[in-house]
RNA sequence: GGGGCGGUAGCUCAAUUGGUUAGAGCACCGGACUGUCGAUCCGGAGGUUGCGGGUUCGAUUCCCGUCCGCCUCGCCA
């Protein structure tokens, strides 16, 4: 084979006499006849076009040209030289062509599944994943694969000007409790004890900082046995680090700094400063902890309207613990939104458990249309709360605040959608803070950590969290704690706090969610340990890598910035795995499966 | 575990109210063509309509079950 000398993108029209070759795959053929034969090569890089004729190229070279299909592969030897048929604008390389005086056909393929080059019909993602490597042959996968490799790299140049270090941690770790689901691995030294994956490194990069290594980074995969969305898989990438001796701010600001890199290096966006809210601010205005701020459709609160109106549906709301009722306003809704769309409303905030979407409009006569008649009596305040302007309609929700605000939140995002309200390329950054330490679950009857249970209080926090009965249920969920998530387009790409360093703060947060000492110090004992020996304050943040990279892509399926992904069920349809293993396998583990089949 | 959508040629899709031999584009195979660039033109081959059952004179179409893929609720400290 003749060493390659440039890549399929590289050549144009300084090149012209030079002698060349190059190696790649047929993207497509054109084949005039025995005489004359257009080859579009490409590699990882471009396109060139390869030409081969009775002038030019030997009756040997003309006979493996005229045999050439796509996605055989090939190398070429040739010289550069202008296009004879004009050029073609629309390729990079379009200005020149190579005719080719040598070519070796290095691998020919078998009938393919589906072409990588035929954009027009795309197969569905089945296929795509099940013949992968064809997949990522499509200049937009290697493009992915490109950017991935380029946060990955940013990520490390970033954080070693800013002085972290890059340290492994173990991926055969200890299962803890709360938290996700545990993938888990027999032990075969240690017969009936299981290793599990990491959700994430959490304990370890908190020992680093007890162990001194002051600023920690590492891009680590994390496991955790949840069914997958369109934008989480179980097996996922996270860009971890950990600051000793910092505030809440100093984390912030560095991950701010990196956020800010990476939008300009890849998408050479600046970004503005990112806009702060507060956990219940998000709640109250979005009904959701990551909130798309591009567009309006902001709730506002209506109960002290509603509660002067005779609607069945409101008074009920209201008589429930913490009802309330709360309304969008939508823009232009009157004739924007159909009864059909409305309707299905309905049906869609019944998923969150709200019962329905009552619904009026606003013309130049007041209120009109669906409740109209029953909030007449509030009308004008209605009108002037909410800015209502002829044309626009209103959505509402009544219910307890946390089933209410769930819905309009998710609501808001549907409208928004339908009605073509989210602007497109404008970027949206913020930080959400003030979170509370914990929320009462009523189906377990306990606490649990809103974040997870090494989450600081707040500074100013601290004395009143150490202080308060565990028995009140308002004063436990008024605790905040030092965390923060960013969010970019109302999803969620990072998270963290500041940790808990002192040891009886911690136990007190066990304590709280219901952890036993004995409990705390089986699972936890060598955290406890460390934070007795000299912990310094610290704090950090996890950055989901895979959904950075679909920000700066522009897609909205993780499974495209993934390399090899998982389907729904956790399959690798290209691999096969998860598959059966033998019983010598399951004897060495010590292990006997109970599924019997069905 | 629940809800929804989908599965027809190698791929992307079509097929009237349940009705004759299940079609088209691309890919593939053969042929023609010396300036194409998604080449073009002619011809050919290619089907267990995911799988199993049911209803029917007759099922790609209707019903039940099941498998696979996607979206989603729950879940994701």
């Amino acid at each position: 084979m003749s060493t390659r000398t440039h890549h399929c993108n590289k050549l144009c029209t300084e090149h012209i006499g030079q002698t060349v070759s190059l190696a790649g795959w047929v993207n497509a053929y054109r084949d005039h006849g025995s005489g004359l034969v257009f080859i579009d090569l490409r590699d990882r890089e471009g396109l060139t076009q390869l030409v081969f004729d009775t002038e030019d190229s030997s009756q040997t070279v003309l006979a493996v040209a005229d045999k050439l299909r796509n996605e055989d592969v090939v190398a070429a030897t040739g010289i550069v030289r202008t296009r004879e048929g004009g050029p073609n604008p629309k390729l990079d390389t379009g200005e020149i062509e190579v005719v080719v005086k040598e070519i070796e056909l290095l691998s020919k393929t078998d009938k393919l599944p589906f072409l990588p080059s035929d954009e027009e019909n795309m197969p569905g993602e089945e296929m795509r994943l099940r013949y992968r490597y064809l997949d990522l042959r499509r200049p937009k996968m290697q493009q992915i694969l490109r950017t991935r490799h380029r946060v990955a790299k940013l990520t490390r140049d970033y954080f070693d000007e800013q002085g972290f270090l890059e340290i492994e941690t173990p991926i055969l770790c200890k299962s803890t409790p709360e938290g996700a689901r545990d993938f888990v691995v027999p032990s075969r030294l240690q017969p009936g004890e299981w290793y599990a994956l990491p959700q994430s490194p959490q304990l370890f990069k908190q020992i680093l900082m007890v162990a001194g290594c002051e600023k920690y980074l590492q891009i680590c995969r994390c496991f955790r046995d949840e069914d997958p969305r369109a934008d989480r898989q179980a097996e996922f990438t996270q860009i971890d680090c950990e600051m000793s001796f910092v505030e809440r701010e100093d984390v912030m600001q560095v991950m701010e700094g990196f956020a800010r890199r990476l939008w300009k290096e890849v998408l050479d966006y600046d970004a503005p400063e990112f806009e702060r809210l507060t956990y219940r601010e998000c709640l109250d205005r979005f009904g959701i902890d990551r909130p798309d701020t591009r567009f309006g459709l902001e709730i506002v609160d209506i109960s002290d309207l509603a509660a002067k109106t005779d609607f069945g549906v409101f008074a009920t709301a209201l008589a429930k613990d913490r009802g309330v009722v709360r309304a969008i306003r939508v823009p232009g809704g009157a004739t924007r939104l159909t009864r059909k769309m409305t309707d299905r409303y309905t049906e869609f905030v019944k998923q969150f458990g709200a019962g329905g979407v009552p619904v009026c409009k606003c013309t130049d006569k007041g209120l009109e249309t669906g409740i109209a008649r029953f909030v007449e009596p509030v009308a004008a305040e209605l009108i002037a709360r909410l800015g209502l302007e002829p044309g626009d309609s209103v959505l509402f929700g009544a219910d307890s605040y946390g089933t209410c605000v769930k819905a309009l939140g998710e609501l808001r995002i549907k409208v928004a959608r339908d009605l073509d309200m989210i602007p497109e390329g404008k970027w949206n950054f913020l930080w959400v803070v003030d979170f509370p330490m914990f929320e009462y679950n009523e189906e377990a009857g306990r606490f649990q950590s809103l974040h997870h249970p090494f989450t600081a209080p707040r500074p100013d926090q601290i004395e009143a969290f150490l202080a308060a009965d565990g028995n009140d249920r308002d004063a436990i969920e008024a605790i905040l704690s030092d965390g923060y998530d960013m969010v970019v387009n109302g999803s969620e790409v990072g998270g963290g706090s500041i940790r808990i360093h002192r040891k009886e703060v911690q136990e007190r947060v066990f304590s709280l969610l219901g952890i036993s000492p004995e409990d705390a110090a089986e699972k936890f004992s060598f955290l406890l340990d460390a934070l007795r020996f000299g912990a310094p304050p610290h704090g950090g943040i996890a950055f989901g890598l895979d959904r950075v990279v679909m920000h700066l892509c522009g897609t909205d399926n993780i499974r495209d910035v993934i390399p090899f992904p998982k389907t729904q069920t956790g399959g690798d349809l290209m691999s096969g795995a998860p598959g059966e293993v033998s019983d010598e396998q399951m004897q060495e583990l010590h292990v006997k499966s109970t599924w019997e089949g069905e």
